[in-house]
DNA sequence: CTGAAAGCGCTTACAG
DNA sequence: CTGAAAGCGCTTACAG
């Protein structure tokens, strides 16, 4: 910059102005973008957030579970589309689930001077944040809402689509139905759980007599889990699987195992190819770009100094119908 | 810091030596730790890489076609895992295959003064960034290699996948092999579509005999492509599938018309769900993760000033066998 | 409309 | 080992 304005024959001044759509004079404003042109000079925007008195950098962070994961990359995806335009740029990282590691992230962003922060909470507190906040980072939580901290969030509607799944199966007679669960401390899979229940307690089934399956390690031991229950005595006729990565490992128990015609499936989360499977599956599907956009949009208002009350919006899911939720139990099972 | 260094009572040298590690006096640095503890002080890195000799931000951008692609989101994780214990931080969005839109991601990276660049190119000349690379900007581009300009490059073995695919159709009896192409503009769509030339060639047959389809727009018109492939006079007995999204769509092409026994498939990508669907799909895997992986890696050498001439890594791909690539054609057209 | 000066939060020779 | 001073690239009152 201070080659342009020697290169110009102005002030420094007059370059930040120019470069900043400032009032200048259309004349020294000409030989500027000639200075800049000749220089191929290009602005430092860190130099220019560090000094401005708003201290903005148009950058924001992402703090997802695993950035590897189709859903948070969806997610990802409409968070890019809200802010795009308005000229932010996104980090991303993912905590893996580990409260230390997401801790270090977030400060490893804030000392990066990140305007707003995106955050998929692990089980930690999330009161470190709070003077982070105070000193004017927004702050929004998605999937899931924080603890111990009052701030905005989106989040699925875990437990209606779970309770609508569950009673979609009650509805086609069944009544023994099995739960695949995931780790029960994750917020979605004990609102999905509780969804799963008081479907079943609306409808007068005990839970207590009916199968569960907690994998601790999704796609690692989801698969010999379901297998077992399938091969046990006190079998299901349905399946509620609470988790994407769960369905798909009890799809494929049922089909190694024959029983993808006999056994009831609804999975959480909608899953590619799931219309080609035969049966097709029948799944609560979540909207993650729509959980993404509504996010930012949130993020925007508080950046844009919306003092309003917190917000926790819930997004809706969708049952999708395509046979293996439609599959009827065995007839001698309606008797008892 | 200048509080730190108040309450301190030392220098703003000295909070800044004990901050980064510098030799100081034991008693000073306990006071100084005190001090720091006190106030909550967390450093400002961007004013710090500001004002440090080597520049160095410890951020990196990725420039994907689209972040929300899970072939993206895996590679974006492979990143990840290996630059996370180097303390980097990583910016990620979407060119949408757009030259425009990838030139102003990259240059708002480096006006953030990103360290290094992965980048995914699109049809763009990439001349362009000589210029960065020349003030210290390190660069690998992943997937595809860039045009106009000799940089680091890790790909996946395109040609070769598609040849072994091809092939192996070619030894189940197959001639009438129908292409399924991708935008051919596309570095990775021509590099298949050679493939898929070279073992017709190499086998004798023609390929101007054999139908095509290039669906311009994948998800959204390849199933009605296909559709009208299937339909037509001349149907293949086998496809060759080169993208993921065209190979979902062929296989609910196939099952709409109950052809999935009848037409062998061999796809491109391996897809979630695709060794449960029936038939299994053969497919070509990559390994996004390890092509993520491999980029960090020589990014990672030239950030720690490695000058050795420009690499092209090539990964290998894996023919996976599930049994949609195994069926043979009808016997009448064995003979011909 | 323009320029000289101060300063954002930090690091780095330099002299002690 | 420590501190005073200069300065990274920029913006922003302030006076003209």
């Amino acid at each position: 910059m201070r080659d342009v304005a020697a290169v110009a024959g102005v002030s420094l001044s007059t370059v930040s102005r120019v470069v900043n759509g400032g009032l200048v004079d259309a004349g020294m404003a000409r030989r500027v973008h000639d200075a800049i042109e000749v220089l191929g000079y290009r602005p430092n925007l860190t130099a220019s957030s560090l000094r401005r008195s708003d201290r903005a950098s148009r950058t924001l962070g992402l703090v997802f579970e695993d950035v590897g994961n189709p859903f948070f990359s969806a997610l990802h995806r409409g968070v890019e589309e809200v802010v795009r335009g308005r000229g932010f740029l996104t980090f991303a990282g993912s905590s893996d689930e580990d409260p230390a590691r997401e801790r270090e992230l977030v400060e490893s962003l804030t000392a990066r001077g990140v305007d707003g922060l995106i955050v998929t909470p692990t089980t930690a507190d999330h009161g470190y944040l709070l003077r982070d906040r105070s000193v004017g980072l927004a702050l929004v939580f998605v999937d899931r809402p924080p603890r111990f901290i009052d701030a905005d969030a989106v989040v699925s509607d875990n437990h209606g689509g779970a309770y609508a799944a569950v009673e979609h199966l009650i509805a086609h007679g069944h009544r023994r139905i099995g739960f695949l669960g995931d780790r029960p401390e994750v917020y979605t899979a004990a609102e999905r759980h509780r969804g799963y229940r008081d479907a079943l307690a609306a409808h007068g089934i005990d839970e207590d007599g009916l199968p569960r399956v907690h994998p601790r390690h999704r796609a690692e031991d989801a698969r010999e889990r379901t297998l077992a229950l399938l091969r046990s005595e006190d079998r299901p006729t349905a399946l509620f699987s609470s988790q994407n990565l769960i369905t798909i490992e009890a799809i494929r128990a049922l089909h190694e195992l024959g029983l993808e015609h006999e056994v009831a499936l609804v999975g959480f989360d909608d899953v590619t190819l799931s219309d080609a499977v035969r049966p097709g599956l029948t799944a609560v599907a979540q909207d993650p770009a729509e959980l993404g956009r509504l996010a930012a949009e949130l993020l925007l208002e508080r950046l844009d100094g919306s003092r309003d009350p917190t917000r926790v919006l819930t997004v809706p899911t969708r049952l999708i119908l395509r046979g293996s939720g439609e599959l009827r139990p065995p007839a001698a099972e309606n008797d008892f």
